[in-house]
DNA sequence: ATATGTGAAACCCTTCACAGCT
DNA sequence: AGCTGTGAAGGGTTTCACATAT
């Protein structure tokens, strides 16, 4: 349809478009691992394979960053892991806060990946006074009363918040009093803030339910798939309200769909 | 994200577009809190506050559902509930197993949010045999031995990955050939696997490398932002070959981009 | 009066296919 | 000959704005 034109005639290329920048990191990884492997060049086929994307998405990507490669050879894989590197921001230090170190946060400050790439983990910090000196992953964890003098101390503008659901959005309100510009929450709650803060949410329990529904899918398609839950039909299923779903998983067995078609048996049209 | 894509021709208007199935898991925990509060029911504006998206997409997700509300008056809670639950196939149980019991595993073993709403684990799997036989989260850990074993006798579809990078592509391929056709993966590889199987990645030091490339521009932006990291100029910041870029950050500072306009030194058109 | 449900417009992202450089 | 870089086409997603129902 050839999209009527809106042209920003700003400074053009302001943006990389930000499914670009979720690849960046991906590409970068499997730059570095041939890096590792001492691979000179690589051709957008095979950087593509093994970020596990296509061909002609990685080269559209690249040429956002500009013309990275060489026509008829490839791209310069030490070159281009410079490039991303230095687009991404990981050519500087990035000090890091932790807050909540629980099991997940302790989990979390041990993963290696952390440590590398630019980022640096500043401060450990926790809101339980027996955790309070304990070191994690070699850092002693400090309480939570010197959040915002950790936070301005260390010129910390990354927090990453891994306490229970109930306390993240108090947590989130003081890192970004205190600085903090870009949070990585993992507690399965909405974190609002003002303007100008980026969030990223990790959140296992959506992944799974993402998965389900796929899943679902395909029982519902495949017969023989394997999966089927134990549920023997319940007697009455028609139950629309008091449905529990909470706890334990539901044993409500509710109507199974038909055999491949069908759709929510209330409301027709 | 999603995952390989079995061309489906099949059953024609069936499809939710999948940017709605990553958010209903969003609202259905929305829902289930106000469920807890035993409000009655919501209006696609306030559901869409507390979900954090804003309600004309809210009430387009929800049209693919079908006509749940009522015009005039909001949503009913527990009917949504009810619902979204069916849809995202949570009324019926799924078995999970979860392979590699490191840090990162045990702690999401504990997680609360993964027993509850549909998703029981039936297995913990690891590598190491001084671990096996000891509980984790109240399961004793099984030997990497019977993984086909342990997937087959329990009907598990769902598979979480939480290994270190090398052992994943190789537990993710015998989780498959058992018959798992749903991963969710914690280790930092691109796993591939036939069509017909979905893979989910969640990577911390992906998500990290995205909030520095957003912190990045804003320090460009907005002299006055903390975070600024040590780093001096340095002289000769020219080289294209031999940056280093690994194990600690980098220390070459690289031409600091403009004051706000910047890009690509190369290539401007 | 009020809030849903939805065509249509706008926007963003991916894929195609080939011009252009090495 | 080979591979990058990129307009253009094609889908998908978000937003708008209002007809429609209570």
């Amino acid at each position: 349809m050839a999209t009527g034109r809106t042209h920003r005639p700003a400074t053009r290329s302001r943006g990389i478009p930000e499914a670009t920048v979720a690849r960046l990191p991906l590409y970068l990884r499997a730059l570095t691992a041939l890096s590792e492997r001492s691979v000179p060049t690589v051709s957008s086929e095979e950087l593509a394979a093994a970020a596990g994307v296509n061909s002609a998405k990685l080269r559209k990507d690249f040429s956002y960053l500009g013309s990275y490669g060489t026509r008829g050879v490839g791209y310069d894989v030490e070159y281009l892991v410079y490039q991303i590197s230095r687009e991404l921001g990981l050519t500087q230090d990035w000090p890091i806060v932790m807050v909540g170190i629980g099991n997940l946060g302790a989990a979390l400050a041990n993963y290696g990946g952390f440590a590398s790439r630019g980022f640096r983990v500043a401060a450990l910090i926790d809101a339980d006074p027996a955790m309070v000196g304990k070191p994690v992953a070699g850092i002693p964890v400090q309480f939570i009363d010197d959040l915002e003098k950790i936070v301005e101390e260390n010129g910390v503008s990354i927090g990453v918040i891994a306490t229970p659901a109930g306390a993240a959005q108090q947590v989130c309100d003081r890192l970004v009093a205190a600085g903090v510009t870009s949070i990585l929450n993992f507690a399965p709650t909405v974190l609002s803030v003002p303007d100008g803060v980026d969030v990223r949410k990790v959140d296992l329990s959506i992944e799974l339910q993402i998965l389900a529904f796929h899943e679902q899918r395909k029982a519902g398609e495949e017969p023989g798939a394997g999966g089927e839950a134990v549920l023997p039909p319940s007697p009455a299923a028609s139950a629309v309200a008091g449905a529990p779903l909470r706890g334990a998983a539901a044993t409500a067995a509710e109507e199974r769909k038909g055999p491949d078609g069908d759709m929510p048996a209330v409301m027709p049209a």
